[in-house]
DNA sequence: AACTTCACTGCAATCGATTACACAGGAGGC
DNA sequence: GCCTCCTGTGTAATCGATTGCAGTGAAGTT
């Protein structure tokens, strides 16, 4: 298929193989004259660098690998997409593979990037340990990123929001709002981010002299249905707190679903808040208060991160950064706007 | 990065490359003890086969290339779910690019792709016309196939569904539920998911005596903004029609949206339809009724088709492949049910 | 006993681009 | 006039895996 290499071009310019590629790459001394030849002769034969002997040469694809745990989660697209417009102005190109939040997957998926030679991983990890083996053995052979959530017990460099840091402008927004008692849903805790969420959750509810009831901390996974699901258990206690604090917008919108289901009013009876602020979030019933994410920072900062992973030796390589952003909020209809 | 090679594993087997290369990939005669020697070496060592080398030596990557117009569309996002399934069993890995709805880009993502050696690529251009030359210059080069849309004047293979007969079940739907008259919001016509949709609900409307203003025909793009400014100019003339098809699922939540917003009530006043079930057409208020395309089906026909491909020299390639599945209609609350 | 046949293994070419090294010829310095 | 330096170009090695060809020795045939 690959029809037109280098040879055929330096033939047909009556020059080296060598002066061709030279030209092509920019690299190198040739007179001015032979640039022309060499251009028009590529030109005239539809040359086209054949990227997979090049890589092969040069030990470098311009490729990056990214796995994240859901392509279907909207949030993790939109990251996927502030990624790739990054990595386009660097002239890199995404690899991306969807780890179906299971950690085997994810292990697989991190080897076969490896295996293709991308210059660099960056890495959303499915759970919280599990994941731990496969992204250190990744990051030990090639520069690795975690971006959002992270996994413990590795050495890598992270860029993410403060969750601790969003937990306490969603439960200062709804004390303001009124609300004394407050519930939890949430993914199960094997993951950074429902951890890191529910710790600044319960923290700020203590300073706030919040009431948490243990039973109303429920933990599932992040779908609507889990949402739904959740919010109808609450109901059927009968027992209702003033707001339910969601882990992801997902589980927010299932949330005010089976609420306005189940004749639930929402801000009225109760609060509810999202996180993420996917583009879906504002379609809910009403409008989803939620946490916004600054995707575009995020993705900045972590090629940035893999762009100085690269430049460095592995054996010195500093200790890793550890880069959290500051998320805002976005105040929506699903909780009582404060005075 | 890449440390162990074939040659040091036969080093330390004491055999040849050659043998190394046998044992690993299988092909060829290699005695019992010698196998094993060569497996001991390669473990121990830690080898991993460079799939750039291979990829150079064998001009096969293993791999697809995907295209899609817009990652942020669900559709597209389960669409792509589906195929890599498919992928996964063959052993082969997906490389996914997005087109952010621009030829131009899609001609770079296309070129890109090809350069990188992927075995085949699998498009949904983003164009119905503009997308041409781009195409038809990748087909030219290497297998292809178009996924759900298509785009005129190439000839390459196609899998999608039936969308004039998807029409067909809809209007045929909304009839049975009382609306004599319908408008139609879709993206403008640059596309052929539009176009034949555009077609088909035309035609069946007509077929069935439903009356269709001219002015009623709105087309913007795939959003759920543009929904929402449809529904609102629709409101605003006053002169509501009995139903409104929408030629996505994102156009009808937009839709649904303004309806509510406007005090139009679904399907009480307005009857609304959408166009692919993407998860959030249920999360819509009220539920959305839309078309169901069989993703799986359709994943498995674009990856067995691309297989076909390669298996047959570009020249004695026979005529290309339109495949059109049958659609079904999932019936939810924004209708009024029939019978 | 001479001749095939076959399993096994190694040598070396190959895929296509890049680049270290060598070399030619001209410019400039003394 | 001789030496150095620089520009411009070619030759050939290199990246790592695969494979056609050839060679070796053992088993099987007549």
């Amino acid at each position: 298929m690959q029809r037109v290499t280098i040879a055929q071009v330096s033939e047909r310019a009556g020059v080296s193989t060598a002066t061709v590629s030279r030209v092509l790459s920019g690299r190198g001394p040739v007179s001015a004259a032979v640039q022309r030849r060499v251009r028009q002769a590529a030109e005239e034969l539809g040359y086209q660098v054949n990227t997979i002997a090049r890589a092969l040469r040069n030990s470098r694809t311009d490729t990056v690998g990214m796995v994240v745990p859901s392509i279907s989660n909207p949030f993790f697209t939109s990251l996927v997409e502030s990624v790739e417009h990054v990595l386009e102005r660097e002239g890199k190109e995404l690899f991306l593979s969807d780890a179906r939040s299971d950690p085997a997957i994810e292990a697989r998926r991190l080897a076969s990037l490896a295996a293709r030679n991308v210059d660099g991983i960056i890495v959303s990890p499915s759970h919280g340990t599990e994941s731990g083996p496969a992204v250190q053995e990744t990051a030990d052979r090639l520069p690795l990123v975690q971006l959002d959530r992270f996994v413990g017990g590795t050495n890598t460099d992270w860029v993410g929001v403060d969750d601790v840091a969003a937990m306490r402008l969603v439960m200062d927004h709804l004390h303001e709002g009124g609300a004394r008692s407050a519930a939890f849903v949430g993914s199960l805790l094997t993951n950074s981010s429902t951890e890191q969420r529910f710790a600044g959750f319960r923290r700020r509810a203590e300073e706030l002299g919040m009431s948490v009831d243990p039973d109303q901390v429920l933990l599932g996974d992040y779908s609507v249905d889990w949402g739904e699901a959740a919010a109808a258990r609450l109901v059927d206690t009968g027992d209702l707190p003033d707001a339910i604090v969601c882990a992801d917008d997902l589980i927010a919108l299932g949330v005010t679903r089976a609420c306005r289901a189940h004749g639930v009013e929402v801000p009225g009876r109760v609060q509810v808040t999202g996180y993420d602020n996917i583009e879906f979030s504002r379609l809910g019933e009403p409008a989803l208060t939620t946490v916004d994410q600054p995707r575009d920072r995020i993705a900045e900062e972590a090629v940035r991160l893999l762009a100085a992973a690269s430049r460095t030796k592995e054996t010195d390589r500093g200790p890793s950064a550890h880069i959290a952003l500051v998320p805002t909020l976005v105040v929506r209809d699903s909780t009582r706007a404060g005075s």
